[in-house]
This record gives structure tokens, sequence and C-alpha cells, in this order.
DNA sequence: CTGAATCCTGTATGATACTG
DNA sequence: CAGTATCATACAGGATTCAG
């Protein structure tokens, strides 16, 4: 489908798209585990500043969603890693795109916020 | 930049993406946008759900980070037009993928989800 | 090590009423 | 028409504790 295709009637994917990724920690764990297959504690301590509950929380939610995979290797201490389904490699193409656009506008916006704030509350 | 190229150290920008148009309604004020310009009460019922107050703050939000402008035409009754900038039109067009990806996988989620919840939650 | 369970709080969101 | 103000609520998220 070409981009300049999207219609109206695609408004609520545009609801689905957030419901899946717009939290604070998918699209995060799925940059990690698209460098390959992660254990939890690697992911608990590379993605700065999340909680082993929103860790597991997030992990559950996208292993229903079929973004990835959770094995549990029955070896001593135990091992769990976790790794993207095919459909969890291409949701993250999909999402480059939006992240490559906030690299090179970031500067742009904060430019923006720093002049609207100077218009709407001077001095 | 190439999609490839894009590294650990662009983690914090994931952040910023979803802090700018990770909430509720951000995308779809922009999608509505992308048609052209808009009026408060157009977009109000457009959008379906969405509360005055909401709608407020999120074109508040996006007018600070120049995403839209908002123009105010002094004539009775009172007029306000809200329009993308060309960041905007640019952002619009860095959401597609994602969009399209949702367009494409939804069906495909469901059924995750459903063989999921049957997995876990047998009888 | 990898979680599950519980409790607690802030923020986001919604409903409603009022205003220039 | 296009908001603002206020109140109410739900859920995300954090801290802590317990368990296989």
């Amino acid at each position: 489908m070409a981009a300049s295709e999207l219609r109206q009637e695609d408004a609520c994917r545009t609801r689905a798209v957030l419901d899946l990724v717009g939290d604070k920690w998918s699209l995060l764990v799925v940059r990690y585990l698209s460098q390959g297959p992660h254990r939890f504690t690697e992911l608990k301590r590379e993605i700065d500043g999340i909680s082993q509950r929103m860790l597991t929380v997030t992990l559950r939610a996208l292993e229903r969603d079929g973004i990835l995979t959770r094995t549990v290797h029955n070896v001593m201490p135990p091992h769990v890693s976790y790794e993207l389904t095919p459909m969890g490699r291409t949701l993250r193409e999909a999402a480059l795109p939006l992240l490559e656009w906030s690299v090179t506008n970031l500067a742009h916006i904060d430019a923006a916020r720093a002049e609207y704030d100077a218009r709407t509350s001077p001095a």
C-alpha cells in the first residue's frame, strides 16, 4: 500500500497502534531486542529507569501480541530469553522512520518550545 | 540517515517521540490536519470520543512543539483554524509506515492474542 | 535469576458548568 | 464558536516484598 493511500477509515488503526506501542516502554523493549535475544536482567539493566514490574508487564503484553517470544531454559540457575518474532522485526522496521524523524527534528522542537514559552509567558 | 544506522545512543530519542505523539490523541489530530486546515469544532466532531478539554490540551501541546499553527480570525462569530506546519507534515509522513504496519498486522495480532489467551487460560 | 503479588501515588483523561 | 475552570476517576507506573 502506498503511503498516500491511507484513508479516513483507517482512523481506528491509529488508535490500535497507540494501544500497542504507545505506552512508555514497549518501543524501547523492541529496540533492544532488535539487536538480538536478551535475558530479563539484561533488559532490566539496559533500559534505563524501567522497574521490574513494568518490564514484566511490557514483556507479557508484547508476547501476547505476538511481537516477541519467551523461552524458558530449564537450567540452574533459571534462564529466560526474549526474542523478536518475524512480526516483531517488521514492527521495528515500521517504527524506524518515526525515530529518525525524532533525531532529525528534536532540536527544532526544542527551539519551537522555547519560542512558544517566551511568547506566552513573557518575563 | 539510513534506517540501519540507528544506534544505541538514540535510545533517548525513542522516549522523545513517545512523549510527543505517544498520547491518546496527538496522532489523530495530526491525521485530520494532514487533510488541510480545520476549525476547533470540526476537529471535535471528527475525532470520535475526544472531549473539549483533551482537544484543547492536545492542540496546545502540538502548537508548542511547532507541529501546528493556531490562527485566530477576528470576526463575529469567533473563528480559529489549525493547520500543520511543514515540520508537522514531515511528522505525518514519518508516522505513516507505522500506521500501514498496523493495517497490515492487526488481524495477525488479534490471532496471536486469541492463541495466547487460549494457551494461558485453558477452559 | 526471574518473576508474581501487593500497595500506593501521580498523571492523564473525562464530565460538567461557565465565559468572552 | 472556542475555549477555561473545576471536580472526579481510572489507570499507568513505582516501591516493596515474597516465591519457584
